[in-house]
DNA sequence: ATTTAAGCGAGACGGTACGTCACGTCTTGTC
DNA sequence: GACAAGACGTGACGTACCGTCTCGCTTAAAT
């Protein structure tokens, strides 16, 4: 950000292990505490390193909380090749319900999230650091789906903006309905549910292609 | 709540003014400033009453905007009644995703909601005074669609959990998406996004329903 | 003030009950208190009235105090007659100090005396409340003195400034040295203290006589 | 007090200014509001500092005002040399008079007094801090008029308890008088008075050493 | 081996908001 | 109209964190 990775630095380099030790302390303090009550002072008692330390490496709360739930969504997702469309689609809901019901990461979450909601430059940085990050678990499985024929390839220039259309309907479709689920409905995600939702995309989604121009 | 109706009060009574006035200027604020600078003592300034009056009502930030944003909530949803199942709930997601766009809905439910992932207490508040109270709409919806002939009555007694499951899941679908798509992903809830969801679920609840045990 | 003795009042009258409960609840939560942390609130519920009965009465704190200090001295003092000017003084010495010993006085005194170091009409009240009530004393004792033979009867005109003046130094002195003793010294009060300031006023008041014009 | 003075003491030190600055603009305060208006968030102000480096150093208002009034003491007083005891005496009457007229040191010196009245430790705070460093100008004016042969020296064990009794006696009668006369009866202290006051003690004086065992 | 520039812990600092408390005033209904 | 009850506006309280600022010490690269 402020120096090339080559540029060369003089004097005491920063300490990695403060930086592993102050995100994960945010991460427990924040699964414990929530946004709210989240005190930076604690995190630096957590992670046994000097508030100053915290501030030399991050702007404020916003800052350090996205960057420690960023690392959270890192490498956490991955599609399993169950076989057929509609089994991937419930596993992937399966287990983004399972990151989603670890203390940790709900209040994570949904905190930034929300702080986000009136602050423009946090909801970007959530955007690239965590959304895009999964979109391509959609693209993934449509691809598989059309190796496998289950539904039909691309059309090409005619109507090229519809398959993305599509990809981003279905990501905010699975996200936002397993988000809701947990966060607002307060019951559990499990293999029925999911068998459900994922019934729903697969039929629906032959009929998106099947409906002309969506 | 707190005393019978019947219970003859002494001394000077409440100001009810003072109520409007408070829970006005708290939506105001939450919507400028957002949740996390959202301060008492700005609410009662604005509501031209003092701090105490504040405090005398209710117990902290949490009660008194989660009363405010369930006001927001009262009455503004209705199902329209556009001729096709299809186009209902194309018709009550745009409504919704209009509402989600005001400032102050948009702020105020996500700091609600990010606040309750870390405290039960709230989690149950905002599902009485918010989310059980729009429920309504989908049972609303899928009746008229059955008189309609759109979709098969229900059947009775066999899979008597198959309905109720159902329009949950279309619940948690339907809000869900619309909230990531404006509250994550950062893009319009338009005429064609919200036919494109309507198509998905009208089609993908026509596959519920043929799916056995669905 | 506002009404001759004779002057029909309408409307229910005063209790005189809740003057005296008032007072006395007032001097009983100033020795528990003291000055700063007494509420005029305890005071109302100490004394089973409302506040506003209270301010009806009384103006504020310092008015109501006042005049529940001024009733602790209003018969309190009286000089014995023990056969002797030095006598005498001892014994109204011992008398004062075991007043000022009990924690309702010593409090509220100080209390009031305090506030009145900036405060010019409160230190007017207490002087016609309190002070000037006591200042008999001395003039009664230097008259016992007087017809006694101990000391020299008035001269008259001559120096007709000289023995009021002697007056106020002694009432000055012993009230300031009991204060002092007990207030600031904190230590008691007995028989052979009190005697030696007897002793010392005695034969100094002896050589003020002799002095000329003093 | 709280370290010694060989502890290394880590991180940023106490600004010094802070102390004196507070201290003074307690001072300042107290004389212009007395002790029932003084706000310790105005003392903060006009110190330029924050309340909290306030809070940081004194538990609350008594100590803070202990404190700012005990340095008002600390070298002030000293007994003039004038050539005689009763000049000598007549001398640090005044001198005490006028240290009370100051507004600071009366509303100040009152204040602590009469909230000590409740409270053991601050009374005991007071006399360590300012009544026992005045005590030597008694035996200093004592030590002083035994060498002028003014009065007798001290027999040595026979009475050894009336020397040091004697000396409270007259820092009783001479304090306690002084401030009687300027807080309550309001009336000056002039030369007059002061050497009113002066011959009674020396007159008195002499009395107490020839009664026997006083 | 020194130098040197930054990192680091500790904790004081100027702020802002908190939630509480008592003040003295006001509005009720009852006596 | 006095009274009990209690809500109200006001303003200080003492606390908790914020993000910044000294301090003196440590650490590794550059000399």
């Amino acid at each position: 950000m402020c120096s090339s990775p080559t540029a060369k630095r003089t004097g005491r380099p920063r300490s990695a292990d403060a930086d592993r030790a102050i995100l994960a302390a945010t991460r427990a303090a924040l699964a414990e505490q929530g946004w709210g009550r989240l005190t930076l002072g604690d995190v630096a008692a957590r992670a046994g390193v000097a508030k100053t330390t915290l501030y030399r490496r991050w702007a404020g709360k916003n800052e350090l909380v996205v960057d420690a739930v960023a690392a959270l969504f890192e490498e956490q997702l991955e599609l399993p090749d169950l076989g057929s469309l509609q089994a991937d689609i419930q596993g992937v809901v399966l287990r983004f319900a399972e990151l989603l019901n670890r203390p940790e990461t709900r209040t994570a979450l949904m905190a930034v999230i929300a702080e986000a909601a009136h602050d423009d430059a946090l909801r970007l940085r959530i955007r690239e650091a965590i959304v895009d990050r999964q979109k391509h678990l959609v693209v993934l499985g449509r691809k598989r789906a059309q190796q496998r024929g289950e539904i039909p390839p691309e059309d090409g220039a005619a109507d090229s903006a519809a398959g993305p259309a599509r990809d981003n309907l279905i990501f905010d479709v699975v996200a936002g309905a397993v988000v809701h689920r947990v966060m607002v409905s307060s019951e559990p995600v499990d293999e029925e549910w999911a068998g459900r939702l994922a019934v729903l995309l697969v039929v629906g989604l032959a009929g998106l292609h099947t409906a002309q121009d969506l």
